[in-house]
DNA sequence: GATGAATGAGCATTCATTCAT
DNA sequence: AATGAATGAATGCTCATTCAT
């Protein structure tokens, strides 16, 4: 008749917080933000709306978590390619992102909705400027360790590419997205 | 008192409609579909919301008229460049879509909102698909003539490129826009 | 089929907003502001709870505009009385008092509810106090025109008096308002 | 690892409940009974909300609860001052109001928002009732004793007027409480 | 005796849409 | 053609209450 353990407790609160986010961010993926009920978050989670609210504060409140949570998980992932050489990385992050899209659809599209409107979710927009800014050092980086003569302009110039063919895959059907893939490594010589 | 004649009417009404839309794009594209109410559009249009229910029959139909609105226009100007040498097309096609993200943010706001999340308005998707293959069609027809490989392809890369280009525009402070639309000029040799 | 004319809709706007507050008066009195619900308001207006917030930006504002209409209209009489002779005002202030509670009770608990526990309401805290000193100052007046020693104790002593009557009748069943009313008039031989 | 003992069982259940009780009154007193939540009063006491459901069937039981543990400690009040001289009597209820009002002001707030929209707690109407009419008993008891020609209405007078102090007392910044005090003991000649 | 995760009915509020004028 | 008062379904959110542990 003793109350649960704190570990337990604990447990049980992490797995529900990550069920109620990542079905946030299905059906902000699929639908939008906007579009999205918090009541439809909760029956698509099998929970009930109080629940979520007992972990979240407010619908923007999930959505801010989900983003910072999904900005952190891409900071450790680019932590990992950190020791390779740059050629290496380079491919890393053009394959790694063309996986990404291709399996994490709804993920981009909920970053890329936000990306478009920044000015939707006070706050957020700093935090965007950030993450891209982190992206860009890195890339930078490497076109300079490759010798390139402007580094911060090819990275620039990757990183729009890499954006455009996410877009072309959220948005066409039959978007050769494996294609350009290839083209873009035979460009790099990768 | 004497009643407006039919041109006048005529001439009024269209005005109304343009003004109707024009208002409507800006907030679609500040503050997205989902965070416009129509009361805003009529505040900032200056006239009624019942006047624009004379208009449109709902929300969703100002939405589509405009998207319509939107792509005939952007037909129009494609269809003026058909006749120029390929070489001058390419180069119109690239600094056109640069400057028009420049002067005309809003409305690319509005347009890639509408395609990271086609779902969310039925009807326009197929719109979307039948608008990006005119633009690919044109682009596969001009590297074509310019004898290249995988003309299709090219398509896609100079569709994505200016895509993301776009993007980054929207997104990020300082977007070194000018720069990349030389270097893809460069690259072009135009 | 013009619209209806600017005095046309300020006359209903001015209708439906008394209503509204008239309704929500009662509302409050009766089962008090936090169990009284907008719907109800809405219901027992006979009008739609869309309508209320066309009027009123929340509930809240409601409770601020009835609480400021009724100053408002207390100020109204207040001044009415201002020529009398003080003993034909002191015993103005009494029947009135005592005529106000009897028929306008639901005004009454309204109000004393809201004094009860002023910290319920930010904002009205001022001028519930404003308030309270216009009456204090009033009949400061009186009594020194009567040439009483300490005429703002005298004051505070009438006023602790009939706000004790106004609880006593609002509470108790059968309570003796109208024998309590004669012996406060004998004592001040009115 | 022994069970507790049937009497330490018992005092912890007493002090729990007390607990419970006071920390509600303290709720109330400030916030209303409609904007106190249960989890507020299981915080503030340092407890469960659980635990609260254990001692209490419902949020209205600690209301009742509360009201019938104030009465009767206002009887047993009553009762210690049974034996004295009337004029004692009267002397001790007048003070003894006045240091309650100033002390447990709280308490009053509470009592006294309840007495004022009866209709909200149903159940509680009736023993409000005889709670009044049993310090109306004594009171008039008291004025029999002092031969006053309407001990009833003099009774009823000076409840309104205590009432009264107690509601400007709340509702006033700087309320001359103790000179009205002096006031009505000069006047009862104690 | 004690905990707090979980539920769901109920409420304030918004907003697309209608309609009398 | 034009207005804006009026409607009500839908949504975010709260909170008393339950229950597994």
């Amino acid at each position: 008749m003793s109350p649960r353990s704190k570990e337990e407790n604990l447990k049980i609160q992490q797995q529900t917080r990550q069920n109620i986010l990542f079905t946030a961010l299905q059906a902000f993926g699929e639908k939008g933000y906007a579009n999205t009920t918090v009541s439809y978050i909760a029956k698509e989670a099998g929970i009930s709306k109080g629940l979520i609210y007992h972990y979240f504060e407010s619908k923007e409140e999930i959505l801010k978590s989900l983003f910072h949570f999904l900005v952190e998980m891409s900071k450790g992932i680019m932590n990992d390619a950190q020791e390779k050489a740059p050629q290496e990385q380079l491919k890393q992050i053009i394959t790694g992102s063309v996986a990404f899209v291709k399996t994490q659809t709804n993920t981009v599209r909920f970053m890329t909705s936000l990306a478009v409107q920044p000015a939707v979710i006070a706050d957020i927009e700093d935090l965007l400027e950030t993450q891209k800014e982190l992206l860009m050092t890195a890339m930078k980086n490497i076109f300079e360790a490759l010798a390139y003569e402007q580094p911060e302009l090819e990275a620039y110039h990757i990183g729009a590419f890499l954006d455009g063919i996410s877009l072309g895959y959220m948005a066409t059907k039959d978007y050769p997205i494996d294609q350009l893939e290839q083209k873009i490594l035979k460009h790099y010589k990768l």
